[in-house]
DNA sequence: GTTGAAACCTGCAGCGA
DNA sequence: TCGCTGCAGGTTTCAAC
């Protein structure tokens, strides 16, 4: 890990579909030798894959939200994140310091999809109370992390 | 946008550096077909472009926090927005209901790190108050929203 | 990390439903 | 309009250096 890789992660997130002879422009390598760099970066696990970033407003989903989830007895993170990946409109979850278990980041196409999709969520097995917060807008995303 | 551009979709989630033979494939379509397809996607912004997911604990970005930011004034989401954006450790925020104005998602290699950064933030124009919110662990991700 | 050659993919025509 | 087939040009891959 060092500068040259470090260029090679700025490429790829800013364009993932960059050819390796883009890549090594970027840098300073040639196609050959980016893409052993990349494939490297890939195999070590640094670069977990490569992912489109989609619009959800042109999927139709306008809803998002945040859940903080208060548990029930001392249920392991295995066991949380098994019971929440089988919900489709959870995009992405956390365990947390402070008040709340875990915060949960929810995504539906309206109001009473997201209310549906949080009761899944408050029947899951070891979930006790949920605090909604409803997204008004997203003022910035940073993609790859 | 039919269940074809759906299917598309989902196989560049997945993998967004896949030929347009096995995008093709995934959809039943030739590998031009497929291209044209993708083409449109992102012309009207359904798919807003292709990026690398990266590991931070990788790139030793071990700390995560969100924080809930108290705004003094009425500050627009753009004025918000410009405010954070200049701040590489911020990764994404939202403007939001309830209590806090606005959350903000945060990566930081150490505490030390994230405290400076958390100063930062509180050293924009229109923040007043926040309260951070530290991530204990990523249960779940679900790439590309 | 760099070169060179073969296989593959991309992009653009033209054509048919 | 949207899909499939060929062909030229560029890209990826794998080898040897």
């Amino acid at each position: 890990m060092d500068a040259i890789d470090e260029a090679i992660i700025r490429c790829v997130l800013r364009n993932a579909r960059a050819t390796y002879a883009q890549i090594g422009k970027a840098a300073g390598l040639s196609a050959p030798a980016a893409k052993r760099r990349l494939d490297r970066l890939v195999a070590t696990g640094a670069i977990r894959g490569f992912t489109a970033v989609v619009d959800p407003q042109a999927l139709a989903w306008h809803t998002e939200a945040f859940l903080e989830v208060y548990c029930t007895g001392n249920p392991t993170p295995a066991e949380l994140r098994q019971a929440l990946e089988d919900i489709p409109e959870v995009v992405e979850a956390w365990t947390v310091s402070g008040a709340a278990d875990a915060v949960v980041h929810m995504l539906a196409r309206d109001i009473p999809h997201l209310e549906q999709a949080v009761q899944r969520v408050r029947a899951t097995a070891p979930v006790g109370r949920t605090e909604s917060v409803i997204v008004l807008s997203r003022l910035l995303i940073r993609p790859g992390m």
